[in-house]
DNA sequence: CCCGTTTTCGTCTAGCCGACGATAAACGTC
DNA sequence: GACGTTTATCGTCGGCTAGACGAAAACGGG
């Protein structure tokens, strides 16, 4: 593809929104960045796609030396593409977004790279600081985040493997900013098919009454959809 | 962007998936490739995005050049972004797809291109036989439109300016392959805010009590969503 | 053993959805 | 102009679901 032949030449990224809920509030995981541009700035992590690698593969490969994640744990999707003139200093760049969710891990951020990593709550996030166009890039990944919480199971992306309705629960509620009702949540989750299915075993050592633990159904879509409450 | 900086270099390019409703059908805009690589085969519209030129711009450009549409009219949202390594056979060659509704125009597409255009219903497009990996493209967009049906006002963009009810009923039926309860289906669109608001006028001449006509209302979402019926 | 906590199961009611009857308002034909 | 046809619009009815909430079950701690 070489520039004589007409065809501008750009150069091609990929950066992440990767979400978690931890200390009940939703997180998202930032570098600061240590090389210009922007440099001592908060960004999303990512880089550049490499010359045989697909788009997918290139974000998981990022998730990979930000999280230390290898095997398939959480979620793992296209998000958008951002693509202005001038919203990378260095020239041409096209940035391919991905959303990542995940659960709690109790690894800490481990950043390959020099730069330092940390998780911030998403409502708590200078985004008036962040670097490039990550701002409506995270407020896109976010509002992404909540609205596929109605009709598909990605919550249980949030869970470890083994979760309870209550972890659920929590999760519906820390990503919405809403209460909801504990018997009409678990009515739903359970009647719902292919959401979620029965380990077969219980917590024990909490407080109150153990819980059934459940893993995540076979379900790619929920019908019918978990709704977050009207307003009025 | 220099190549020799470590970045590897990309062309980027966005293709249209511009879908209507005409006769009965839920159709396509292809076009007859006239140079290689897959002369000859039917392919997306779109083209190389030009260097001081946002996304949603050469799409726009692009949709103008292919239908001779120049006002908004119709919708056009970016559907999502593919860049397989060997997807061109010319080199690295990123594609930010996009998709596009419009109403069913007089106007004949007349392509400033040497290429020939015609609309295809989409369940008569010879699938195997498309350029690139617009196959997946094509059935990515059709099942976008299908869910946004769903939960957005967005069948107003198959529509003219001002339209009946039994119109907006035909968008649905057709996109979706379903038939829908003419009496219910004009309670629920009639009955959801800022779906649709009253033109004032009435349709004549044709067969039948006269309807009523209507514009696009101010809504975004659609509280309650229409629902497409469950298989059973 | 009593109590607080949490999970889980039922109950009740307002509102929505699908099925369908009934009425209104045009047209074409005779 | 009466009449059948066609289409739009309004109502009604029964089942289902969601939200509000009571109650029982199953723990730990004093």
């Amino acid at each position: 593809m070489d520039p004589q032949a007409g065809y501008p030449p750009f150069a091609v990224t990929v950066d992440l929104v990767v979400l978690t809920v931890r200390t009940e509030q939703l997180s998202v995981l930032l570098i600061r960045r240590g090389i210009p541009p922007h440099r001592g700035a908060w960004a999303l992590p990512g880089g550049f796609v490499r010359t045989d690698e697909t788009l997918a593969g290139a974000a998981a490969r990022e998730l990979a030396e930000e999280t230390g994640l290898t095997g398939p744990v959480g979620h793992l999707e296209q998000l958008a593409t951002y693509g202005d003139p001038g919203r990378d200093p260095r020239g041409r760049v096209v940035t391919v977004a991905h959303l990542a969710l995940l659960p709690d891990l109790p690894t800490p951020v481990a950043g390959t790279d020099a730069a330092s990593a940390e998780w911030q709550p998403v409502d708590r996030v200078r985004t008036d600081r962040l670097a490039f166009d990550h701002a409506r890039i995270l407020a896109d990944g976010v509002e992404r985040a909540r609205a596929k919480l109605e009709y598909t199971p990605l919550a249980t992306a949030f869970c470890p493997p083994e979760f309870t309705v209550a972890q659920l629960r929590t999760v519906y509620e820390t990503v919405w900013g809403t209460r909801l009702d504990p018997r009409n949540f678990h009515r739903k989750v359970t009647g719902t098919p292919g959401f979620v299915v029965p380990a077969g075993r219980a917590t024990e050592g909490d407080r109150g009454r153990p819980a059934q633990l459940f893993r995540r159904g076979p379900a790619t879509l929920l019908y019918p959809p978990m709704l977050r409450p009207t307003n009025p």
